[in-house]
DNA sequence: TGGGTCACG
DNA sequence: ACGTACGTGACCCAC
């Protein structure tokens, strides 16, 4: 029985191509790890997904043209044969595309010797005759011949984000022609892209005219000699062949073999499996996790225990390895309560809400000598554990480090997307408890479901990440130095740092005269009142109205920069005001402001260093960064402000001196550098001697050490002879002299250069010292910029990670040796290449001693590791 | 939410 | 012919 139905008939190769271009500027941002590009099959599954949710179609096809010639390439030998083939890295997709409309549920077909428009055509005929809806969706206006009453034809605007509806009347509105007479329009124009001729000197506006006075081509033709003499007629006359066959050509046919019918278009809906194996094969994320969004793998319900009181004694009673959570709502665990928490084995989850009972005193023993503690995030668990007095000294494992050490793109905080980059199904945090201001505790029994899911993930995960990491030669870099590291940081954030806030008050009273002072000045120069801080005005007034040269664009507006000010310095007085009240704000609303915001009730800042985070193994410090104080100028009067948590105590720092070069000397094994560094000599005033080429160290003036250091910095940053020069001011040619002349000097560190981007290329990553792993995969980008950018990352990687990796070393000793030693003083702090202590001034030569021992002992390399220290009242004064 | 700016190593 | 130094976080404005 023929009911109506609603059919969608898509040009696929066109919305193919289409959606390949409309995203061709992110192509190497959408790569899976093999290196296919999915950009295609992104936007042409996005767009499947919207049309779905708009037209809920009965029935879709997906029409594609096959490779090869066509029947109009019989008529036509030309046809279509300006055309280049498709760039590799579509065609790689369309399988893609094609498994991706089997996992829909949509047809697709193709058929020799026809193109999709014929097959669409024939469709949208016989879809018509059985009193169907048809809608068509293309890139291409030929299409919109075929609209009727009851077709209505889609035309991808702007990439493929918008379609414009053909309809019978919308065409007329357009051109005043019908859908049938957009083929006689094709006929006099023809088509450049299709590659056949039309009329010559024939636009479209010669079209319509044409057309509205004669009706059709064959009308025009027998018309002709109402036309009066023209350039128009005489090519008319002479193209007349042409204009016939452009106009067979344009023809789409509704009569194509078809070797199916409209029963099989039939639209049976997605099979979610095998759409998120194909996702998790392309890893398209994005659509992953909407598709788990919208259906949630069926998971049966998982049993766990409440515990009360009465039923504490079968937590106790495990001796097997268990899961482990103390659960928060909220980021910063400085701060935030605790809502429950979970102990879980392989067969059952023990929950409450109650966290209470961790400290009861058979838990809390049991918990602290308990070994084979598994946790999605060691350090969050351990700073709530103790704020509870509790001791969780045997985590062994920790999902979130490991999937870091694996790949360190995969490190989002939510252990549901964790869990799905590792082919494991669980609900984000952020769909279970909300986030914002939909933040809430769901009801008791969803939050233990949530509660017994996470706990199985960790242990079903556990096994088989473990495996990979001892597969990347990790086992060491996770047991030995990222999760003891989690301990010592997590001791260190919970010790915080003292800040004095009325130094900090009185220096914001001191800013704020300074800011009103610049801010009336400035406004009298400018002649008008504006909002400094919004770059926009700022470059308005500079640029606009008191039309100082214009240095450099930024992608919005003026760049308004220091670099841009300093060189306007001399052009107005208001641009020096500018830059001192550029640097006041900063100090007041970022330091003085900002830190003050983040005390505590202790008096102390907590920061939060982030372990998961960075591509080179640093760590990064949140809330606030601590990492980012200011050390050079007035600014560092801000350091005042951090003071030891008591009374004759004392600051205490050390830093490794020139780390990263010497990791660059001992990984290159460049002779040269080696034996600078073990002499002791001055590393840049040595560089200045070999690239100026001088005979000793007594010629060496300050200028040359200046420029000397920035070509060392540039070395290890993955140098180009661009950056070098705009750095320090020189042209490009002597940028590139300075560069010739490190690597004649250095020409193992070239060597080591070459040889990490080769390596980037073989096997896709580079390492550190200690196996930690960057994947490069832009590194065989099309595109230049990507790819530069990705071999200097292969080149500066090992150097910075692996600095990162000895310091990270030298912090987990150190906490050992203050032990060791029976020391009150402890560890506060790590900025990279420096650690901050407080102690008692009594431990200070002690710790002057014993640090810098701990620091330059952490590894051995083919060079001296040089430790400078110092200590004083503030941290001010520790330098 | 993204861009501009600027603080650090 | 291209645009360009490596790694971060916070604040502010504008959309």
């Amino acid at each position: 029985m023929a009911t109506e139905k609603n059919l969608l008939l898509i040009d696929g190769s066109s919305i193919a191509f289409r959606a390949f271009y409309a995203m061709y500027n992110q192509l190497d941002r959408f790569t899976n790890a093999q290196g296919v590009h999915t950009n295609a099959v992104l936007t042409f599954n996005n767009m499947l997904d919207s049309l779905v949710d708009t037209m809920q179609p009965d029935n879709i096809l997906v029409a594609f043209d096959r490779s090869g010639g066509t029947f109009r390439t019989k008529k036509f030998s030309d046809y279509k044969g300006n055309r280049d083939r498709a760039p590799e890295e579509l065609l790689e997709q369309l399988p893609y595309i094609k498994r991706l409309l089997d996992d829909h549920g949509m047809a697709h077909y193709d058929l020799q010797d026809w193109e999709a428009d014929d097959i669409i055509g024939t469709l949208a005929k016989q879809a018509e005759a059985a009193g169907w809806t048809v809608t068509i969706v293309t890139g291409d206006r030929d299409l919109t011949q075929l609209a009727t009453d009851k077709v209505t034809v889609q035309v991808t605007k702007k990439g493929v984000g918008e379609l414009e509806a053909y309809t019978p009347a919308h065409i007329q509105d357009k051109f005043g022609l019908t859908p049938k007479q957009i083929i006689d329009m094709k006929g006099l124009m023809g088509d450049t892209s299709d590659n056949y001729p039309g009329v010559s000197k024939v636009g479209e506006k010669t079209a319509l005219k044409l057309l509205l006075q004669f009706g059709s081509i064959e009308n025009l033709y027998a018309h002709l000699d109402d036309l009066k003499k023209s350039k128009m007629k005489e090519n008319l006359i002479n193209d007349q062949a042409n204009a016939f066959l452009s106009k067979d050509l344009a023809t789409i046919r509704q009569d194509a073999p078809l070797t199916i019918g409209l029963e099989d278009t039939a639209y049976t809906g997605p099979d979610i499996d095998k759409l998120r194996a194909l996702y998790t094969e392309l890893d398209m994320r994005q659509a992953l996790n909407k598709l788990n969004k919208q259906a949630p793998q069926v998971q049966p319900d998982l049993s766990y225990v409440v515990l009360d009181d009465s039923n504490l004694a079968q937590v106790t009673a495990i001796s097997e390895p268990i899961s482990f959570e103390i659960e928060m709502l909220t980021e910063n665990y400085h701060t935030a309560e605790p809502v429950g928490f979970f102990i879980g084995t392989a067969t059952q989850t023990y929950v409450s809400t109650d966290v209470t009972l961790l400290t009861m005193p058979a838990v809390k023993a049991w918990l602290a000598q308990k070994q084979d503690i598994a946790v999605f995030d060691a350090k969050r668990n351990i700073v709530a554990g103790t704020k509870l007095g509790l001791v969780l000294d045997h985590i062994d494992f920790d999902v979130l480090l490991a999937s870091y050490l694996l790949n360190p793109d995969q490190n989002s905080n939510d252990f549901g997307q964790i869990a799905q980059d590792h082919d494991y199904q669980l609900e984000f945090d952020v769909d279970v408890y909300g986030k914002g201001a939909k933040l809430k505790l769901p009801e008791e029994s969803q939050l233990f479901q949530h509660f017994a899911r996470k706990s199985a993930a960790i242990l079903a995960l556990k096994p088989h990440l473990l495996q990979d990491l001892d597969d990347q030669d990790q086992t060491s870099l996770f047991t030995q130095m990222e999760l003891p590291l989690a301990k010592v940081l997590a001791r260190m954030e919970s010790t915080g740092i003292t800040l004095h806030q009325a130094t900090l008050t009185q220096m914001g009273a001191q800013y704020a005269q300074t800011i009103k002072v610049l801010e009336e000045k400035i406004y009298a120069e400018a002649g008008l009142e504006f909002n400094l801080n919004s770059p926009k005005q700022l470059g308005e007034v500079l640029f606009e109205k008191l039309n100082l040269p214009v240095i450099k664009k930024t992608k919005t507006g003026y760049s308004t920069s220091v670099e841009v000010l300093e060189q306007l310095r001399t052009a107005s007085p208001i641009v020096q005001d500018i830059l001192d009240y550029r640097a006041v704000s900063k100090l007041q609303s970022t330091y003085v402001k900002g830190l003050l915001k983040a005390v505590l009730p202790d008096n102390k800042i907590h920061t939060r260093y982030l372990q998961t985070l960075t591509q080179t193994g640093r760590l990064s410090s949140v809330d606030p960064n601590m990492q980012n104080i200011p050390a050079r100028g007035d600014g560092k009067l801000i350091r005042k402000a951090f003071v030891p948590s008591q009374p004759g105590w004392q600051i205490f720092s050390s830093d490794y001196s020139q780390i990263e070069l010497r990791v660059l000397a001992h990984i290159s094994g460049d002779a040269n550098m080696q034996e600078a560094f073990k002499e002791d000599r001055d590393i840049h005033a040595n560089t200045a001697m070999k690239i100026f080429k001088l005979d000793s160290p007594d010629q060496v003036t300050p200028d040359m050490r200046r420029q000397a250091k920035a070509t060392n910095f540039g070395i290890v940053y993955g140098i180009s002879d661009f950056g070098l020069a705009k750095n320090i001011g020189i042209t490009r040619r002597q940028a590139k002299a300075f560069i010739d002349g490190y690597f004649e000097q250095y020409p193992q560190v070239h060597d080591y250069m070459d040889k990490m981007v080769a390596l980037a290329r073989e096997q896709g990553y580079v390492e550190t010292l200690f196996h930690r792993r960057r994947y490069l995969a832009q590194i065989h980008s099309r595109n230049f910029n990507q790819r530069q950018f990705a071999e200097r990352t292969a080149m500066n990687t090992p150097i910075q990670g692996s600095a990162a990796d000895i310091i990270k070393v030298a912090m987990i000793r150190m906490q050992q040796m203050l032990a060791d030693h029976h020391l009150q003083s402890r560890m506060l702090l790590q900025v990279h290449d420096e650690l901050i202590f407080e102690g008692p001034e009594a431990e200070m030569a002690t710790l002057a001693e014993l640090v810098p021992k701990v620091m330059d002992s952490a590894v051995a390399l083919a060079v001296p590791l040089k430790v400078e220290s110092s200590f004083g009242p503030t941290w001010y004064d520790a330098k």
